[in-house]
DNA sequence: TATCAAAACGCGACCAGCACGCAACAGCGA
DNA sequence: TCGCTGTTGCGTGCTGGTCGCGTTTTGATA
């Protein structure tokens, strides 16, 4: 959590992968935005720093990046998948009807990951895709009849 | 699963809809064709019926079947979504390495989904998207440094 | 059985998200 | 500073899926 730029450009060289203006602004870009940022948003942020970078180096950056343990991504729904640094990995919960985002606590896989594991040998990483589902919000309002979401 | 063609268009005139060859023809698709069919792969068991059904009248038809609450559709991974009828809905472990796609036992998710709906109020729907992780023989794989799965 | 409004279809254009090939550029070790 | 080679910008292309439009088909009714 603690990561700075240069902690993780310390990591691109040692992966030896060069150090580039674009590449360093989707360090910083992911450092210091949002939480779940799409490659989009991202691009944003690197744009108003330099804004003749590519998408598609972007693209590439965070395919690299993957590449070197540094970054992960997640599918959170139908959309585009969102990036953020590998040592913030972790579940997540979405809700099908608000589309409301929840990180799922660290030990709410464990059980299920200790019965894959000894029952088929499957060992979970169940931080790839997000699990959907309803959140309270959106239950109680389905539960009473009279209110409605919007 | 013992669901026949003539059950579930039973189940699209009650919604209201109405039942045409091309419809006809992606359920018996679905019926008939392989267990997680995508929208292109039942295109094609429709096509081998009736040559001139179009591409957007099989996904506009799954749509609308989805809408009925006849079939599902479920992200295995990173290509296409997948399809079923939704008297199968069940969940699915997807290895990473190898790409391998098993349905997870039924319970397997209940302790997490008990434990997301009494911590978060979240109720946990996750047939939707597919949990990853390793399977065990990729698992395996990896353990034994010499061997190499190709 | 004929009629007809609405639903569904075929078709092509289009869109999002992303990958790729290539020539120019830039990082970094010597 | 030089030169190798990884990286970039740019355009183009691909996959998976949606949309608008004019035509065809369905199925309730006469």
């Amino acid at each position: 959590m603690s990561s700075t730029v240069d902690e993780l450009v310390a990591q691109l060289r040692d992966g030896g992968s060069r150090v580039t203006t674009a590449r360093r602004l989707v360090l910083t870009a992911l450092v210091k935005g949002a939480h779940h940022p799409t490659a989009e948003e991202l691009l944003v942020v690197v744009r108003e720093l330099a804004p003749d970078v590519h998408a598609s180096t972007v693209y590439r950056n965070l395919e690299e990046l993957e590449r070197l343990g540094v970054v992960v991504h997640t599918h959170l729904g139908h959309g585009p998948a969102t990036y953020h640094l590998a040592t913030e990995a972790h579940g997540h919960l979405v809700c099908e009807v608000c589309g409301a985002t929840m990180e799922a606590p660290q030990d709410l896989f464990e059980a299920m990951a200790e019965g894959a594991k000894r029952r088929l040998g499957f060992e979970l990483r169940p931080y790839h895709f997000a699990v959907l589902g309803v959140c309270a919000e959106c239950a109680a309002a389905a539960a009473t009849p009279e209110a409605s979401v919007g």
